[in-house]
DNA sequence: AACCCGGGGAA
DNA sequence: TTCCCAGGGTT
């Protein structure tokens, strides 16, 4: 640190303690809060997420309810937020702390870490936060922030450089005040020191900054380049049976684990939509299907491949429906649908129906 | 080390 | 469009 680490660590809780936004996890002390509000932030901006802390808070009040509940309670209340594993892991992780830890929560990192769904930065955070143990915390704003601060040209996203930024992570760390310099350091990343035009006359850390120094702000951090996703067309099939229609639940495992959806499948390069609707009928559920009208031509983007849904409705002999695509299925009319959790893609034609 | 796992808002 | 977000888990 440039200008010492004392002076570094005032400027910083001094700009934090003026500025801090007004979150809600940061008016209480109690930890089921503080790691509701880390497992729901993972890699979701804290504007898109605090109104899903809200209102699971007012669902789940504590770790009891939250544990007594159903996978698909908890799933319902995650239904849009994305990465449904952090849902399943939270309510296991309710259950394991009922179970065997009393209810309460271990203090230690390194046991928190052991935890389903907690990783090296969220021990770090709860431990930080709601126990002031002085333990550092890395997230993708830390990462950028500390890049800059000390002039770090290799790609943030490579293992080594995640190690060493672990070191600068922990060497930078106020022992004083753990639990606020972490947040003070992800505030700053959120606020000023910006991916793209960070706002370096206002930092109150300007003088510490490497990278302002040297006029390389607006270059760093490196990231090596992303690979192309592919992009695949699927059919969805709408399948009614009186003004009921057919849903399926995914297998708890793996891709959207637990969400209920409408059956579908990839479009193979040798057939039509209607081809691979009634391969869907044939192979996935044992059914016959018969291709309807085109419901909706819906674009979706996931983490690693894109997708155009081609929705049709249609028809089918009511049978008993045998598949491994899905552990269950039911016919359920429109009036009953706000009662099981959708992946995001279904919402952008699920009124239409 | 590489890959899998969502969704949305901003530029 | 692309980028990136209070990351974790599996192989």
């Amino acid at each position: 640190m440039r200008h010492g680490r004392t002076k570094f660590h005032a400027a910083l809780l001094q700009w934090y303690d003026a500025e801090a936004r007004d979150l809600p996890w940061r008016r209480t002390q109690d930890p089921y809060c503080i790691w509701l509000s880390e497992i729901m932030m993972q890699q979701t901006r804290i504007d898109q997420g605090t109104p899903y802390y809200e209102r699971f808070l007012k669902r789940f009040p504590d770790l009891q309810t939250l544990a007594q509940a159903t996978e698909e309670a908890v799933l319902k209340q995650w239904e849009g937020l994305g990465y449904y594993s952090r849902a399943r892991n939270l309510y296991r992780t309710a259950q394991i702390l009922t179970d065997q830890y009393h209810g309460r929560f271990p203090e230690s990192p390194e046991v928190l870490q052991l935890l389903p769904g907690i990783g090296k930065y969220t021990a770090g955070a709860i431990a930080s936060i709601a126990f002031g143990v002085p333990v550092p915390v890395l997230d993708g704003n830390i990462k950028r922030v500390l890049a800059r601060l000390y002039a770090l040209v290799e790609s943030i996203d490579l293992p080594a450089t995640d190690k060493r930024l672990w070191e600068l992570a922990a060497a930078t760390l106020n022992v004083k005040r753990p639990g606020d310099h972490n947040q003070a350091m992800m505030e700053l990343g959120a606020r000023v020191c910006i991916p793209a035009g960070p706002l370096c006359f206002s930092c109150p850390v300007q003088r510490h900054c490497r990278a302002f120094s040297a006029s390389l702000q607006d270059t760093l951090p490196h990231r090596t380049p992303k690979k192309v996703v592919p992009h695949h067309e699927m059919v969805v099939a709408v399948i009614a049976n009186q003004d009921a229609y057919l849903i399926g639940k995914r297998p708890s495992q793996g891709f959207l684990g637990g969400l209920w959806e409408f059956p579908g499948d990839r479009i193979q390069k040798t057939e039509g939509c209607e081809d691979a609707l009634r391969r869907i009928g044939e192979e996935m559920l044992r059914l016959k299907v018969v291709p309807g009208g085109l419901v909706a031509v819906v674009r979706h983007a996931y983490t690693h491949f894109k997708v155009t849904l081609h929705v049709y409705r249609c028809t089918a002999v009511k049978r008993r429906i045998c598949s491994d695509a899905h552990t269950e299925y039911r016919w359920v009319t429109p009036d009953s649908f706000d009662q099981y959790p959708f992946p995001a893609g279904h919402h952008k034609f699920l009124k239409l129906l």
